[in-house]
Formats: C-alpha cells, sequence, structure tokens
DNA sequence: CGACGTTTTGAAAACGATTGCAAAGCTACC
DNA sequence: GGTAGCTTTGCAATCGTTTTCAAAACGTCG
C-alpha cells in the first residue's frame, strides 16, 4: 500500500482527511473548498486553507478524476516528434490545453497499425478527448469512443464517420495558390514530389496542383514520390532534374521534401528560380533561413492546435454535436525560390 | 456521474463488475486475471477472458492506479518541443518508456520558474517518476518529491540534492575533443558562440573549449552569445566575422548556431574551412545535409533516454539509492566544416 | 475415508476523492 | 419568540479497482 515510505513517519502522502481532521471539519467542506462553486463558509475556507498550506495538501487528480466526469487529459496519438511539423504541432497543442486546464498525454505510435493500441491506452486512463495525427482510425475504436462519450479529433486527414470531427489544413487551396504563383511566373512544365499515397495531406496537395493546372490548360509534367523517413527528396530530386526534359518548377508536398530539392539542385549546379523554381509546403522555420528562404504555402499550425482545442471543448460540453470537417485557411509566402510577379 | 450517455442503454462504461456478472464469477476472480502473477484456474482464467472480450472490457487505469503503486505515468517537464533536440529527446523517451509500458505525460513549461508548476501537476496526477529537461529544480519541489518517494530525473544540468539523479552529456568531454581537432588543423584563433548563461550545457561546452585551448597555451579570442529563442546567431556571427581580427575557428553551443555561422560565412562571401572552420554540437540530422555538412559532437540522445528510463526503473525498485550524476560519453563527428587532418 | 497441504475463491476493506441528502444554523420578518 | 427560507455542514454512498483474509475446493497420501 502507497509508497515505500513509513506512512507516519514522514507523512508521506497527504490525503483530504488529513487536512479535515487538521482543520476540525468533514472531509466534504475540504472538498468544497477546492472544488469552485461549491458553497462554503468564509471562516471554514479558511481554516481549510490554513490547514493545507500548513500541510501541503493537493488533491489528487486521479482519485477526483474517479468519481468526478472530468481527467483533464487529453491524449495525443502522434506518429513521430522528431519531424518539425509534427513537434510544433504537439507544442502548439500543449500550450492551448494548458488555457483549459488540460494535461496533454502523448502516445507515440510505430506504424498506422498502432494507433488503435494508441487511442486503447488513452482510452484506459481516461482521456476527456483523445487527438490522432497519425493515420487514420479504426472503425471499432472509434465506436468505442463514441460509445465512451469520448471525442476524437482527427487531424490532417478527412474520415466522415459519427463522433469523428477532422481538422485540417486546407491542403488543395494551398496548391492551388502555388499553382498559380508559378505559372504567373512562366513555368509550363511543373513537377510534383511528395510523399507517398500513405501520406493523406500529400495526396490532396497533388490534387489540389492536377486541379489548379487543369483549370490553367496544363498538367504536371511528372510525379515522384519520396521515402517519408529515410531521406527528404535528394534521390527523387536528382532523377527529376537530370531527366531529358528537365520540369521548370517542382512543387513539393513538404517543406522539407523542398530543401531537400533546392540542395540537389545546388549540387547539379541549377539555378533557383531561373532554371527550376521550388515551393513547399507548411512553412516550417527553416524555410526561412537566408541559405533557404523557401517559397511555400503557410499551414498555420498554432491556428490548427487551437481550433483542435475549442473543438474538444465543444464537444465536451454538448457530446451529441454532428461531426465536422474543418480546414484551415493557407496562405502562399512567396520567398527567393520563385520567379518574382511583376 | 459518468458520461453524458444513460448507463444501462447502450453499456456506456464496462466495469470489472460487469464481467464478474457475465461470467460468474467474483470481482476480484476477475482482477486476478487481469493482474499477472496472480493465481486464478484455468477454468475461471477462460470463463472471464471470454466475458471480457465479449463485452469489450478493459480495466480502468486511474481506478487501478488509485490502489495500486503505480500509475504507469511518467511525467516529462520540458521547456520547448519546437527546438529539434528537445523533440528528438521527446520522441526517444516516449519509446524508451514504452518499453515498460510506461505512458509518457507531458508538461510543457514557459521559463524557469514554470518548472516548479510542471512538476506540481505531475505530483498532482502521481505520476510514478519526473524528468525535468526545462531549467533546474526547486528545492521545496524536490523535497516533496522525496517525501512522496518520487525520482526526478534531471537532464542537461547537474544539481547536487539528495534524491536528484542528473544525466546529461560529457560537455566538456566533447568541446575538448572540437578543440583538438581545431587546433590540429591548424586553428589558432578560435571563438565561442553560445546561448547565455541560462543554458548550462552551453556554459560547460564554454569551460571544456576554455580548459583544453588552455592545455595547449592557447585562449579562446572571443565569446559570444546568442538570443536563444529569437535567432540562431547570425547577428552574433555576423559581429564576430566582421571583425578586424576575424576568428580562424568558431566554436558553437549548438548545432543550429553552428548553422546559422555557416550561413553568415556564406553571406559574408568567406569559405568554410579554409576562412574559418565551425564546429558545432548536437549532431542534429540537418548538420548531415550535403548543404551543411557540419562538423560537430554527436550528443546520443537515444542512450540518454535509454538512461534516464534505465534509471528510473532502479529508483522505482530501489528508491533510497544515493543520487547520481551520469555523464553520456560524446564523440566528435568530421566533417566538411573543418580542415582535414592528415 | 479422514487429515493435510496447496490452490482457488469471494466478501469486504481499502485507495482518495465528490456529491446527494437531510439535518443544522443562520437571517429576517411578522 | 416562532417560522419561513436560505446557506452551510456532515454522513454515507459512490467511482472502479486491488488485496487481505478466511473459507472452500482440490488433490494426495496414509
Amino acid at each position: 500500500m502507497g509508497r515505500a515510505l513509513p506512512q507516519n513517519s514522514c507523512m508521506g502522502r497527504i490525503t483530504i482527511r488529513d487536512v479535515a481532521k487538521a482543520a476540525g471539519v468533514s472531509t466534504s467542506a475540504v472538498s468544497r473548498v477546492f472544488t469552485d462553486g461549491a458553497s462554503a463558509s468564509a471562516a471554514t475556507r479558511a481554516r481549510v486553507n490554513a490547514a493545507a498550506k500548513a500541510l501541503g495538501y493537493r488533491p489528487n487528480a486521479l482519485a477526483r478524476a474517479l468519481v468526478g466526469e472530468r481527467t483533464n487529459l487529453v491524449a495525443l496519438v502522434i506518429g513521430q516528434a522528431r519531424n518539425v511539423f509534427d513537434s510544433l504541432f504537439l507544442e502548439a497543442l500543449a500550450d492551448a490545453l494548458a488555457k483549459h486546464g488540460q494535461n496533454l498525454l502523448i502516445s507515440l505510435v510505430h506504424g498506422e497499425s498502432a494507433v488503435d493500441e494508441g487511442m486503447m491506452s488513452a482510452l484506459d486512463y481516461q482521456a476527456d478527448a483523445v487527438v490522432v495525427a497519425a493515420g487514420t482510425v479504426p472503425l471499432a475504436t472509434s465506436e468505442r469512443c463514441l460509445r465512451l462519450g469520448v471525442p476524437i479529433i482527427l487531424c490532417g486527414r478527412v474520415l466522415e464517420r459519427e463522433g469523428v470531427d477532422c481538422i485540417l489544413g486546407d491542403n488543395r487551396d494551398g496548391a492551388r495558390q502555388a499553382a498559380e504563383l508559378l505559372v504567373r511566373g512562366g513555368c509550363r512544365r511543373i513537377a510534383y514530389l511528395g510523399r507517398g499515397p500513405t501520406a493523406y495531406s500529400d495526396s490532396e496537395r497533388e490534387d489540389g496542383l492536377r486541379e489548379a493546372l487543369a483549370h490553367l490548360g496544363l498538367a504536371p509534367v511528372a510525379t515522384a514520390t519520396v521515402d517519408p523517413d529515410n531521406d527528404h527528396g535528394f534521390a527523387a530530386a536528382t532523377t527529376l532534374l537530370s531527366a531529358p526534359q528537365r520540369p521548370d518548377a517542382i512543387f513539393c508536398g513538404t517543406d522539407l521534401i523542398a530543401l531537400g530539392v533546392l540542395e540537389t539542385a545546388r549540387a547539379l549546379g541549377l539555378r533557383v528560380p531561373e532554371d527550376v523554381a521550388v515551393v513547399g509546403f507548411d512553412n516550417v522555420p527553416m524555410s526561412a533561413w537566408p541559405s533557404f528562404r523557401l517559397t511555400t504555402v503557410d499551414f498555420p499550425i498554432a491556428t490548427t492546435a487551437e481550433t483542435v482545442v475549442e473543438r474538444i471543448q465543444a464537444r465536451l460540453a454538448e457530446p451529441n454535436l454532428p461531426a465536422i470537417v474543418r480546414r484551415i485557411p493557407t496562405r502562399l509566402v512567396a520567398r527567393a525560390t520563385t520567379r518574382r510577379i511583376p
């Protein structure tokens, strides 16, 4: 029972009972002083606070969660945190949650199949909500969440399913902006380079490019994929840029890939944007560095995280809301890797 | 009570009692089937498992934690996750913890003063251990942890205090390796550029450089600091590299800063390493990129995280271990920003 | 068949809080 | 002073588990 320490010698864990005894009131009184909105006279409030302070009492969040209906724990199921983008999102989410007094429980999962496991673990800890930013959500798991009244927020992917809110960037529109900039800058042979079809956002970005170009009477001259883990596009970019009919622009699914393309172009002695223009997606901090000055589509990570948190609160207040798909607007940031538009 | 759903209609939350009833056994029996090392006959085990599966039962981790002596929750108090280094550590830690069935609770704190708050929140949730990777640990808080039997692991900083284990890279030795490489490469006018004195590791690295140079009869020709948040060394590097008596090498407290120096050198038309050699610290993935090929001191993040987790297990098994300071060895990785040694 | 050690079992007491309910206190008004 | 109405209070039930303890079941052996 309890920790290894003898519980009377050093007062290992101070409980509500200790405070009650010290203040000469019942445990209910102490509880009421610590839960706001509960009634307690000024006198007892003062005595309880004094006793609690003297003893160093803090309510046990676990016990509180067991009986109450909130744990103030929100789980984030995420594929990797090493990725700049993901870690920025993690940070933004933690910040936004903190404003509501909620804490972040991390489930780092490797591979799509593990999403399920991560979500289950979140449910074991009675998380108030589950944010999934890796792969998709298995049907059985989302149904379990629904039954348990635990909101699911899926980020970066659309899944039309009861109880699953989807929040993601407006990838198609971002790609459209990029395409129009490139075409207006004189590019006609535009290629796409992204992660494979496993990356939902990337495929939307590719579709967006295709649609926008079609609107202008064009089509991508090439499409290539990059191993999402191992490289950031060196190999694929080399192939693309060494082809006999070299593209005059490459639109990339991700800034990291675009930076790889920049490096490859540099290595091949090609000038950017004169020989080949490059556009990325996400606007990670590195893209702005003087060495790169990458034109890219800004993905507002902070707004996304705040929207996620707002949606969580809304659903906790009103559990039966219909599922939504919310698109966060994206905005082109023109820097030095595309030609200047007059 | 419970979630918003009527608890009989859809069986919102399946408890141990439901399983017991379905299997025709007591709750104790169910509990024993789900805790390993407990005795249950093959027959009941089978019936309980069948019932649990049919009902979709999973034990409530919170209730379990309330009575048991482990929560399997480990808290990480961290300053920022946007930093590549920190996010790599976060990921490595989550992975290492997962191997022991432990989950990661994140407290993202802004500023040193908030470390206390983050740790307190961790204690509220009865975390089994607290890993601090931001600033230092207030005395009162470490004493509270000690009293509660919660191990503290402090990363990246030394704090000689009862119950606080410190795990950090061998910054001095890394700096020594860098200094020797530079000097053997012919550099004599070596400058240091790092974050201010608030960054403990950086100051150790600076000291290490100073000591190693002193050993060789040299001293740093300049020392400058960089705003740890806003830039990665452009301004400071520009000053340093435009000085009348330009240094022939810059040793940086961080890879990010070193990359900033590389960019600055490039912008000023200086050749690296011929005009100025550059060495970083940490060996973040970006340093290996073809555009940079930064010589740097490798900080083994995965090893650090594993050591942290090992130490947590050791302390949980044997709470009264004396505090340790463990140095993780660092290793120089020579790439293209220093002169080749014959 | 009875005695005896060894599992296996269930009842009940924790764990540390919250909260419904009814009693108690208080204020104010007639 | 009595009573209505409101606030404050404490008792006890509850949340979903684990675990102690003693009883029951079981197998073995004399």
